[in-house]
DNA sequence: TTGTATGCGTTATCAT
DNA sequence: ATGATAACGCATACAA
């Protein structure tokens, strides 16, 4: 019983209660794939099937279909689309919700501009979640797939005591971690390590033998890996791990001024300080300025992450550069071709980092030494 | 014919078709409301009418079918809801590209947040889309509502040039314009102009009689309202409007260093300078450095925007601070109350600025003082 | 190659 | 107060 192809102007109409005609207002009258049938001729299949692009339409049906198309401006619902494909195009990125300031944070919003950039290149969209107590409490991580029908996840710079990734990971659903570290998951995090080994044969090669670390937050991949470097650059450049050369903040410039007021007290104190983010490296700086030692003839400091900041301090930071936009491209590639169920999985990447060398380190003129890659 | 109820495991079954069961591989094995149904005992309708808060179901009723969506962990499926809703709670947020790290600039990522956190509280998600020439080129503006089923959008910061936001106004989807200005539409911006005015006071106040102006866009709200701003200043102190006082970037470091060239060349050169942005700013205090010309003290600089890197600076930025993430949270809720149906439309807000004393302008204290409203 | 029938999971209408 | 069923708009095995 053909009830779908020729009702001129109604949807499709019941059997009998045809009285109350069910079409709720359509204020904005937008066509369905229904409508495109009609006015071309063709069943819904075949203008579904000339909308995706199958090969099996006759090329003359593909034209008259994509003729009226085009004619009447239709576009497809992406609900019932998604619905129906039972993949939505939709991804979701999750941040941590750090003061609510987040966007700001050079960090994030490097890796936002190269996820965005990749998701909409790929006909993606992205929603963005940012950890709140709420967040938390309403299971967010695993709705978003259960009822938002999201395809992937992109959890960007969690920490290592953060439970709710363990629970997505281990959820069976598509995510992928940028610029933190867990085993048996797909990451992709800049390289840290090895950049803060650069960092010290840097400051080695300036001749400093006293070098000391201002640590961050070993719960997060960039502050452990950072910390881990600098005791290979230790190695590295044949220095001793020296005690009371380091201390530890919480990635502030305020925990850095306070940890760099404790180095610098020493009788010993060292003549170099590397500070796990820049933040923290302006802290040092400023207690330098405060204790009457000179940057960089006094002390020299290096910082990490090259935040917009860094060029305009005074003096200038030396930093360690994180490609976060790379970082993001990267990761949401990789998130991509396991829904597109290409490659492998789960995969392991780690992007260059590069030491910018500017003023506070006891150099003049900037310039750029690639970091050491980790293989 | 009652084909719903009592099928205990299989979903609803075709008259005929038995042979090939249609459903696909359940993966993830996630309910639908006919599990719920089912194992509760009551009909879709009515589980549906529970998960709703209707009143009309008796609270015993109400109970036992919470107690089985809890049990099981029930999650309504959000593209069928809104494909039967024809709403999806999901909001645009529309930000111009500039550059490629769009989200550093504090103006955006501040009102982000604010946008965020307002409509995540009231169980909106949102989607981010950046204009990039693509955006334009495949009418993403229109495509978003009738496509992507969005409910509103909110557009921040657009220019007076920009087409497609005209489109979007005209088209009778609702939006929002976050930080610009049009006749006929609702708008939240920040008190630009009396913000600027105060500025100029604050200038005056300090014995400045010749106080130049590094314009920005014209083409942006905050650029011309700071205009207008800076000539309602000048007339409210009853200063001139002298020729050569005047230049224009386009909100860059870069051409704020050239606009201060030209200002401070002349030979009657302003003694007080009020730049549209802090970047401008800065460029002006790099450019009067290098030209031997002693900021505070020969020159007084102030910015607009109060961005990070203003208190960083040195001399620390005297500037206009703009609540964007007040305006995010406020642009937001006036969209809400129209999908919600409540309050009036367009609706017109503006929300006060704050000028941030520091030292650019010769203080040397931080203070705040409270910008002029316009009612 | 094209059409038919049905499913996707929910809401809304109407009848009971 | 609750149940049955038709939308919602699109995709897709399978038949023709």
């Amino acid at each position: 019983m053909p009830r779908d192809s020729f009702e001129p102007s109604s949807r499709r109409t019941p059997a009998v209660a045809r009285l109350s005609p069910r079409r709720r207002v359509p204020e904005a009258t937008s066509h369905t794939i229904r409508d495109i049938a009609r006015l071309s001729g063709f069943s819904r299949s075949t203008v579904s099937l000339v909308l995706n692009g199958d090969p099996r339409i006759k090329p003359s049906t593909r034209q008259k279909v994509w003729a009226v198309i085009q004619k009447v401006g239709y576009e497809p619902n992406c609900m019932a689309r998604s619905l129906a494909r039972r993949r939505s195009m939709i991804t979701a990125v999750v941040v941590p919700k750090i003061s609510s300031h987040l966007f700001s944070d050079y960090y994030f919003s490097e890796s936002m501009s190269g996820i965005s950039d990749t998701l909409s290149a790929k006909g993606y969209r992205m929603i963005i979640e940012m950890v709140t107590d709420n967040f938390l409490k309403d299971g967010m991580h695993l709705r978003l797939f259960r009822e938002c029908q999201i395809d992937g996840m992109l959890l960007v710079g969690t920490l290592d005591t953060d439970e709710y990734v363990g629970e997505v990971l281990s959820s069976g659903y598509t995510a992928v971690l940028v610029n933190s570290w867990r085993p048996g998951c797909s990451c992709v995090v800049a390289d840290n390590m090895g950049g803060a080994a650069s960092v010290m044969r840097h400051l080695s090669a300036l001749g400093h033998k006293r070098i000391g670390f201002i640590g961050g937050l070993n719960s997060t991949t960039v502050g452990l890996q950072r910390d881990e470097g600098y005791r290979r650059g230790l190695l590295e450049c044949g220095l001793p791990e020296a005690t009371g050369l380091v201390e530890y903040g919480d990635f502030s410039e305020q925990s850095g001024y306070e940890a760099a007021k404790k180095l610098l007290s020493k009788k010993n104190r060292p003549t170099a300080v590397f500070a796990c983010n820049d933040m923290m490296a302006v802290g040092c700086i400023n207690c330098a300025r405060d204790m009457g030692i000179a940057v960089p003839d006094d002390l020299a400091v290096v910082g990490a992450d090259d935040i917009a900041l860094a060029s305009y301090f005074q003096p200038r930071l030396t930093t360690l550069h994180q490609p976060m936009y790379e970082v993001g491209c990267l990761a949401t590639q990789v998130l991509l071709d396991k829904l597109a169920g290409v490659g492998e999985w789960p995969v392991k990447k780690v992007v260059l980092t590069q030491l910018v060398i500017r003023d506070s380190s006891g150099f003049s003129r900037e310039g750029r030494v690639s970091g050491a890659a980790r293989k």
